[in-house]
RNA sequence: CGGGGCGUAGCGCAGUCUGGUUAGCGCACCUGCUUUGGGAGCAGGGGGUCGAAGGUUCGAAUCCUUUCGCCCCGACCA
């Protein structure tokens, strides 16, 4: 049906980029890796930002900045940490004309530098926790980038805070996992598997990882969101020490969470479909489009566009926001106009004409289903909002349906190898291996670890190495 | 970084093998008229240093060398 969109079975990836492009979410930067987010594209950010900032805010953290540039010798201060971040940094040698005696790490991700601060603020128990978090971009140079799933440049949020003990360190990483995943299934409707991710998947420096891990509509897996329990690395390589309550001095318990622009990857990948972008409605910069259509121009003035602009009006202050707009696209064809919002994921489009007028209707029309119905003038801001709410659980039920469809459990490495080569998706079974199994598995499959699911405590035979104890874990192609 | 593909108008492509007037086509864009409820029709028009730099040649989109970028598949990652 669209003729200016790849569809999703011929080339999936040329599918995604093709969604990109129609929809204005972004475009191809001059340095490699690097994008620039177009205004449609950014307003979906800060759609997401604002979700994600106020349950920051309820969650008792507050926002603050750190500087883009990090002494290189800060990274370097936490073994693991430097092995993983290193490869993919880039460094600023020069400036002001003359060679730094320092080179100058353009943050890859925060902890060091904020390890280093906090050590300076934090002397006492009575300074924990600290709770802070900061939007910002990092730059990790990679090799094969990929707009909004893999940029050399992203936008992000991350938090770091630090805790007296290890039990409330924990608490809040498991807390902060658990607000990625209620944003992520209320606002983003995107079905999210919370998980502890293994050995060889674990954050660099961090004692354990945790992740919000979804699918998207080609069965391959994408890591959405983590929650990292920092255990006293940092603390230690940082000299975050506080006296307690006993007057001895301890290293304080630290936790970072991250979640990026990546999510829009996802959010399209979920939902949309061969026609264009889908948006989830709670996070829609535009949740409806009214487009007044006749072909004479003196009732379009007189009667259509006073009528589109009352009913504008009336959602957006139901709705608590700017959240319509009213298509003046005169110029184009109906056809036209209707498809300039179908494609850049408007979730509802309101057609208002003559007929309507007759009739004392509206045209309405799901963006997701492409269901029409004709609703009453005056029912229009009754019926509207519940129409969005149904079509953000519709969203949500067939992201999910899908994803169970194209989730099975194994038991044994052979079955494993089959049902990842034949039906892909997700793959669950019994893990206890190292990670150099990981990485065989990887070579072997394709695979890797995303999570082993909190929702399950059960403990099973590992499917590779034949270990009792073994806790279920999910496997799958990723991004 | 390895393997493969591709760079010609905003987008998609032909032309390249076999060098030769003024570099074409479709869509998009601009103007006008007719149209108008799921991607309109006719007529006219604008837009190109043929990715870049060197070289060969009387002459290069086309041949040679180098280089940059993009896409796909791997290795590396949010």
């Amino acid at each position: 049906m669209a003729r200016n969109i790849t569809s999703r079975t011929e080339d999936y990836s040329q599918w995604y980029l093709d969604i990109i492009k129609v929809a204005e979410l972004a475009d191809y930067a001059p340095v490699r890796g690097c994008m620039v987010i177009r205004p449609t594209g950014y307003a979906l950010w800060e759609s997401i930002q604002r979700h994600f900032d106020d349950a920051f805010k309820e969650t008792g953290h507050v926002n603050a900045y750190f500087p883009l540039l990090i002494p290189n010798s800060f990274l370097e201060k936490e073994a693991e940490h430097v092995e993983g971040f290193a490869p993919e940094c880039a460094v600023v040698t020069h400036a002001g004309g003359e060679e730094l005696e320092e080179p100058l790490i353009v943050r890859p991700t925060s902890e060091t530098v904020i390890g280093h601060m906090y050590s300076k603020w934090i002397q006492s128990w009575r300074d924990l926790p600290i709770l802070i978090n900061q939007w910002a971009n990092v730059m990790r140079w990679e090799k094969r980038p990929r707009l909004f799933l893999r940029t050399s440049e992203f936008l992000w949020q991350e938090g770091h805070t630090a805790h007296a003990t290890r039990e409330e360190a924990m608490e809040e990483t498991l807390k902060m996992l658990e607000v990625y995943r209620r944003i992520m299934t209320d606002i983003l409707a995107l079905p999210v598997i919370p998980g502890e991710k293994t050995e060889g998947e674990r954050f660099p420096g961090a004692a354990n990882t945790y992740t919000c891990e979804t699918m998207m509509s080609d069965k391959k897996a994408l890591q959405a969101g983590t929650s990292h329990f920092l255990g006293q690395n940092f603390a230690k390589a940082f000299e975050i020490q506080f006296q307690n309550q006993d007057g001895n001095l301890e290293y304080a318990w630290t936790t970072s969470w991250g979640a990026s622009t990546r999510l829009i990857g996802a959010i399209i990948m979920t939902h949309s479909d061969d026609d264009g972008l889908i948006l989830p409605p709670r996070v829609a910069p535009v949740k409806v489009a009214i487009l007044p259509i006749s072909t004479d121009d003196e009732m379009i003035a007189s009667t259509l566009l006073p009528k589109a602009a009352e009913i504008s009006a009336q959602l957006d202050s139901r709705l608590g926001g700017r959240f319509t707009v009213v298509d003046k696209q005169f110029h184009l064809r109906p056809g036209d106009r209707f498809f300039s919002h179908l494609q850049r994921g408007v979730p509802l489009r309101i057609e208002l004409g003559e007929k309507e007028l007759a009739s004392g209707t509206a045209r309405v029309v799901r963006r997701d289903t492409g269901a029409k119905v004709d609703i009453p003038l005056d029912a229009l801001a009754e019926r509207i909002p519940q129409l969005l709410e149904e079509i953000h659980t519709a969203l949500y039920e067939k992201a999910l349906a899908f994803r169970k469809e194209n989730t099975r459990f194994v038991s044994g490495y052979e079955e494993f190898k089959s049902a990842i080569e034949e039906q892909g998706g997700f793959v669950e079974t019994f893990f206890a291996g190292t990670s150099d199994d990981e990485k065989k598995i990887k070579e072997e499959t394709g695979a890797t670890a995303r999570c082993m699911p909190l929702e399950s405590s059960e403990t099973g035979v590992c499917m590779l190495t034949g270990k009792t104890g073994a806790r279920r874990t999910l496997f799958a192609k990723a991004y």
